[in-house]
DNA sequence: AGCCTCGTTTCACTGGATGAAATTGCTCTC
DNA sequence: GAGAGCAATTTCATCCAGTGAAACGAGGCT
């Protein structure tokens, strides 16, 4: 389809336009300057695939599914809907049955959501807010999770820092010793996973990590948790910046850390808690407040929406 | 397809082959004899659909998805996968984003797999079981659950039962009442559910539910919570039959309700007990362990994998 | 038995889906 | 900074896969 900037609504995505988006300038998946456009499209919808979604859909919202209330609530002809069924089949997701008079859904659904329940629903969540403070202090956010024994970062506003002009840090992934967010991670995790983590620490790093050594990475991993966020050790690259971490809890797991850097000279140093601390852990704290928030709402659960007696 | 009774191992369903199936009748999916044959299909898979799951499962593995990831993982031309993503992304499934460097799913995703919360769930899990119960004590089994202020029948194992020669029961409606699996659903649900189905029925039924009338409903529902099991007023019809009813439960909560019908003239009374109501309950425990296993174990949630320690 | 509804099957039609090749943009190394 | 390699996107000729009206058969209801 044509790009056409007016198309897009910025204000629709809590974001204004960027320069870049309000010139119709195409930002590519891997770009890292400017930000992708939801709107973007390279090829029309394959009609087929928007079908088979469209019944799919529809089984998940009956108990029993018959041909002809599929197409009475989409329209599509019936020997079209017996086909996209039988795709469905085909893939397990669906199966048809005379002892229910109709179709239905299987568990093998699980398979098309379940990614959701990761670092893809704290990205959701954080990304406008995480936007909101890089435009807030010019300074990029990073967000990661912990994957085996590192740190990956899977989220990195700098592509609309005017302050980075560096690589991306996308896919980097810091260690849990001397990292703010292999730090932070360490601090909040639960006990057992720290334990373990902290005995394949010293299988890898053995008489780098003595009984000295771990014991001031364990008072360390305590002060962190009494302040409420870790620093990258200074001593290591980017040596000119400084980076902070903080947690970001879902229940009692941490479903993701945070961080933020910053040219160390050009913030002075008694007003980095005010303009950069503070604020990422007030995003931090949104952060957190949403996620609860949508754990907690009535999910879409039709034998429940069903009960409800209706005082008209 | 071709249909090929050959292709079609019902062992694998966990159960033998009908006569019907074995001759490659079609059993359609409102017929009223034999069972549909899994396998069976009127059209080839449409090509484009099994590209766009795949590729949607595929994103569903991984934090973030790139083309080529997921082209390598799919052997699908990458430009196809362009083509697949966006169809998804135009439904809201997936979006695109460069502060990932890839793709991701959404929370709408859920969509796809919320209709197996419900009674999808319990069919999936007593299916082979009520088949089985059928098999052995010939009588038919049916599954139903609470709708409003009535019980829908949504399985009934009637049409592979040898003593059936009535219409089906499939989307009947038995009140909670008279009818076994509305008196048994009436029982063992929650209190306050309870409390509020009364007080719909005295709304509904004005002066045919006195004081007297709902004081001995309620010495009833007693009663059958303490036999663990419901029997349909006999001066309801079919009166030649008798029905008993079971609840399904899961956790606190009643998931189904299930229920076995009879002639009552030829099932000697003294024996009723052992060659229906002990096969009915025992099946009814079975189905709740199924449901308890599958509600326990590991989901598929790739963040909680990937963070094991692998001790190779 | 007759009529209506639902589910399935047929098959002529055509434009939508395809993917190799080209192009463009990004990453990495020296 | 330059250049090679890789990833993402775009182009467009091709053709058969997806389509759905019509027909058919099975099931429901009176």
């Amino acid at each position: 389809m044509e790009r056409d900037v007016d198309d897009w609504d910025g204000d629709a995505f809590g974001e204004p336009a960027s320069d870049a988006a309000q010139t119709s300038v195409h930002i590519r998946t891997n770009s890292r300057r400017g930000h992708t456009n939801p709107l973007d499209r390279s090829y029309p919808p394959v009609n087929s695939v928007l079908r088979a979604l469209h019944v799919l859909k529809v089984v998940n919202t009956k108990a029993i599914a018959t041909v002809n209330s599929i197409h009475a609530e989409t329209a599509i002809p019936r020997p079209t809907v017996v086909r996209m069924l039988e795709t469905l089949m085909h893939e397990g997701y669906i199966v048809r049955d005379n002892m229910c008079g109709g179709y239905r859904v299987t568990g093998k659904v699980a398979e098309l959501s379940a990614g959701y329940s990761g670092i893809s629903r704290v990205i959701e969540v954080a990304r406008p807010l995480a936007i909101g403070l890089t435009r807030q202090i010019k300074w990029p956010i990073g967000l990661g999770e912990i994957d085996g024994d590192e740190i990956e970062i899977r989220y990195w506003t700098g592509t609309i820092s005017p302050v980075v002009h560096t690589n991306t840090v996308l896919g980097k992934r810091p260690d849990l010793l001397k990292s703010a967010m292999g730090r932070v991670y360490m601090a909040f995790c639960p006990e057992q996973e720290r334990e373990r983590q902290i005995r394949v620490l010293r299988k890898r790093l053995g008489s780098e990590l003595d009984q000295v050594a771990e014991s001031e990475f364990r008072h360390m991993l305590d002060r962190i948790r009494r302040s409420g966020f870790a620093t990258r050790d200074p001593k290591t690259e980017p040596t000119r910046m400084t980076t902070f971490g903080v947690p970001i809890l879902d229940g009692a797991s941490v479903a993701a850390v945070m961080s933020v850097s910053f040219f160390t000279s050009s913030v002075p140093l008694n007003s980095v808690r005010e303009t950069v601390l503070d604020p990422l852990i007030e995003t931090r704290l949104n952060i957190e407040h949403a996620l609860a928030f949508i754990s907690t709402r009535p999910h879409l659960d039709t034998s429940l929406q069903r009960e409800y007696d209706v005082n008209l």
